[in-house]
RNA sequence: GCCGCCGUAGCUCAGCCUGGUGGAGCGGCGGGCUGUUAACCCGUAGGUCCCGGGUUCAAGUCCCGGCGGCGGCGCCA
């Protein structure tokens, strides 16, 4: 479309320009001879002031509400009263659609309230989610220029599968039909498969988890960018996490300052984001918050309250590393100079957001892995094609699975995991 | 699976403890105002007080049961 402008170039324009502009009514304020519409589109807010004298606009412009959508052609005054030091003045409005009445209101809006998820189609217009949808763009755009310009090739793994990664408990069951299927827990084992024809892959995904978690962070249906390398081991996956991550947060700032403003985030614990993170065992964990007051034994898995405490001493992410064996999943693969920890790593975000990478180094050995599984008490059967890839050239591999989600909700500063995309599903969710 | 909380106008909530004519703000509608900033001022409409039962002269309020919803833990990304 020719002839419209921006929003954020109204500016630009300058004093005395004609514009016209396409948007949407975010407040109107009559004054009896004025009425003060603010528009809103996808890059901004503008005042436009429609005068009585101008009998035939007035009249149309009165009729408007919020969010209504409009077209409107004026002159770019400076004014200093005006939200962003410029306003239209309109000649004409010569196009518009006035909506039913807007069911989402400032009250609601501060409430935080359950309404807004329910309305969540309409509130995606809201200049918060405006903000975060605009961030989410740039880290989704960042994770794919960094794998790719890091010699790694994107592939696509399947949504429909017959056997668990994770546990088994927490697959959604799917007709397939008449044969019984599962939505993915993750892409991972497709990603080793493939590391034998590409030997660095990767992939953003949704994965599916009927986990039963009523938490801040957690979704049953998450976007997941997940890598795998041949011939990488658990230092491989270190330098990794700490680039891309890095990578992902040096574009939010270069890109989202204005958003990350709106959002009310404080931008310095984002430029203290480079490498190298601090690398911490479990060993070092557990010593470090028994200090702090907790009581952990060797082997107790580190949960929410401690992740946090653990975050909270640090200004960087940290690596999180060597985790007991019995705390990790199957595939992971034992270090040999210390047998009862896995060669694993987490990256925990700061400011108390915990987890947002899980990954390390996976069994390539076949045997170790079937014996592996039956230490688990699972059925290496129900992993054939998995522990068939371990019979043909194998070579030792470690990947890992950032939680795209929960990545955004700590770049963005948010309280809530649902809040960092557009339509969030939990446990007790799944409209609209 | 475990712990805690809530249900009153379109929205956000007060009223419940200590039973006695259902309220406020925002939003809607009508009117006023020629520089508003979540405009303001005046007026006005709007209710299955979640449902059922009980106690009582009288229940939004007290008791019992049910339904619906929320926050957190565990698990994980």
């Amino acid at each position: 479309m020719q002839g419209f402008t921006y929003v954020k170039d109204v500016a630009k324009v300058g004093e005395g320009g004609l514009v016209t502009v396409r948007g949407w009514v975010y407040r109107k304020r009559v004054t009896g001879g004025k009425i003060f519409i603010v528009i809103r589109d996808s890059t901004g807010i503008i005042q436009a002031v429609v005068s009585k004298d101008n009998e035939p606009v007035f009249k149309k412009a009165e009729q408007l509400n919020i969010e209504s959508s409009l077209i409107v052609t004026g002159h770019v005054k400076k004014e200093p009263r005006a939200p962003g030091g410029f306003e239209i003045h309109v000649i004409d409005i010569p196009w518009s659609f006035v909506g039913w009445q807007f069911p989402i209101n400032e009250d609601a809006a501060k409430a935080d309230s359950e309404y807004l998820l329910d309305m969540r189609h309409l509130w995606v217009r809201s200049r918060m989610m405006q903000a975060v949808l605009k961030i989410r763009s740039t880290v989704f755009g960042a994770i794919h220029e960094w794998f790719r310009g890091n010699g790694y090739y994107e592939v696509q793994a399947p949504m429909f599968i017959t056997s668990a990664v994770e546990g088994g408990s927490t697959l959604f069951e799917v007709n397939y039909f008449g044969e019984k299927a599962y939505l993915t827990q993750s892409s991972q084992f497709y990603l080793e498969a493939l590391i034998f024809s590409l030997e660095k892959v990767y992939t953003i995904a949704p994965s599916f988890r009927a986990e039963k978690s009523r938490t801040r962070r957690h979704l049953t249906e998450f976007w997941h960018a997940e890598a795998e390398v041949a011939w990488a081991g658990l230092e491989d996956m270190f330098t990794v996490t700490e680039n891309l991550i890095s990578h992902i947060v040096k574009r939010v700032l270069e890109s989202n300052l204005d958003d990350l403003s709106l959002l009310g985030r404080k931008t310095e614990p984002l430029e203290n984001v480079k490498p190298p993170f601090p690398r911490i065992t479990y060993d070092e964990a557990i010593n470090i918050l028994n200090k702090k007051g907790f009581n952990l034994k060797w082997g107790d898995d580190i949960g929410a309250d401690e992740e946090k405490a653990l975050t909270l001493e640090f200004t960087q992410p940290i690596h999180l590393h060597h985790f007991p064996e019995n705390v990790k999943a199957f595939y992971h693969r034992n270090d040999p100079s210390k047998p009862s920890t896995t060669l694993s790593v987490d990256v925990l975000a700061p400011e108390g957001y915990g987890e947002v990478v899980g990954g390390g180094e996976r069994i390539y050995d076949y045997d170790e892995l079937i014996s592996k599984i039956r230490k688990f008490n699972l059925n290496p059967e129900d992993y054939q094609w998995y522990v068939d890839l371990r019979k043909y050239g194998s070579v030792p591999h470690a990947g890992f699975g950032l939680g795209v989600d929960r990545l955004v909700m700590w770049i963005c500063g948010l309280d809530h995991i649902r809040d960092a995309l557009p339509f969030p599903r939990d446990m007790r969710r799944i409209k609209p």
